[in-house]
DNA sequence: CCTTTACGGATACTATATATCCGAAATAGA
DNA sequence: TCTATTTCGGATATATAGTATCCGTAAAGG
């Protein structure tokens, strides 16, 4: 099916909120799957992920939770995604060249330290995608919220946030 | 992991062989397989696949086998990887703001029809992704092929063809 | 008539995604 | 000091998708 895992669309919503927190403000991963309606022990592993790409910080004991580690401009969808999702190309290239029965040893060994023509294009294909994800910023993402979601309900929410850590 | 299905790769490499191969002639699947080294019955699922996309067609009988169904000039590395992966985008929206605990229904509602910021930078990529891969065409990959591979392998491959269907 | 082929459905096996659980270390507050 | 809370990492269980095989049917050629 060629899907990403859930938890990246759980990162990026995570962010979103992370990032829009004043200053010195830490949330509990706890809160953060209460708020988005997720399982808590999953969306640790995500924030995890997270932490160890340095994108945001855990700190521990009570009134401990995350926070932003960079600013958000400085963050992109890529960064995000491939935290939790790996780097690893779509394409998995398994050198079906060399398996091919009409060729000796040694034109094998030829045709595979060539470039090859169709991993090529789907890797550049790939790097389309990311290229894109690349140009796309948390801080974008945090502007379009303030943009199209109701001031009401971003009031609530920040309430709602505040009533819990 | 995010990763294509190996077909994939089978079904590009399946393809290479068909568009260069003379007006009228057919290979059947079995032959195919053999020649790339790969399971029968399983790339034949990727072969049918790609016949109901219209991309080949099948023969039956002694004899039988695939052929292009279109000029390959007239197929995208796109149609043939849409033809055995699907179509479906890589990023799954779970509609994770309905579940929000601080928002009535109505708010729900009024931001569920609104759209989303992150869903749609996810399916732009995404676009970006398969429209690299309808720039580059079939016709494209056999001219590579016939630029890349030593002369000397193309004709023990076309001989090995030969000999069997 | 017999063989070969594509085709479609059913089935088994394997790897990955999803989800939960636990113990350890750190930290804030009583 | 003691307790509660948190992140963190590893281990484990379950569900789902990918991989692979098998079988019966229909069509076509020799
Ligand atoms: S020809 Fe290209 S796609 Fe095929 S196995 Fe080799 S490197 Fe991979
Ligand atoms: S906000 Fe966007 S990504 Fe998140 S659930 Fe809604 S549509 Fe999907």
């Amino acid at each position: 099916m060629m899907q990403l895992k859930n938890q990246v669309e759980w990162a990026l919503h995570c962010c979103s909120v992370l990032a829009a927190l004043p200053e010195g403000k830490t949330v509990p991963a706890k809160v953060l799957a209460e708020f988005h309606g997720v399982p808590r022990e999953y969306l640790a592993k995500a924030m995890q992920g997270l932490a160890q790409a340095g994108i945001v910080a855990g700190t521990l004991g009570p009134t401990g939770g995350y926070r932003m580690a960079k600013d958000p401009s400085d963050v992109s969808f890529l960064d995000i995604v491939e935290a939790v999702e790996g780097k690893k190309s779509t394409f998995a290239c398994s050198e079906i060249r060399m398996k091919n029965p009409c060729m000796t040893k040694q034109e094998r060994k030829c045709v595979g330290e060539r470039p090859c023509g169709i991993a090529k294009v789907m890797w550049d294909a790939d790097e389309a995608w990311r290229e894109h994800l690349r140009g796309v910023l948390l801080s974008d993402l945090v502007a379009a919220v303030g943009e199209e979601v109701p001031s009401e309900v971003l009031v609530k929410g920040e309430a709602w946030l505040n009533d819990r850590c």
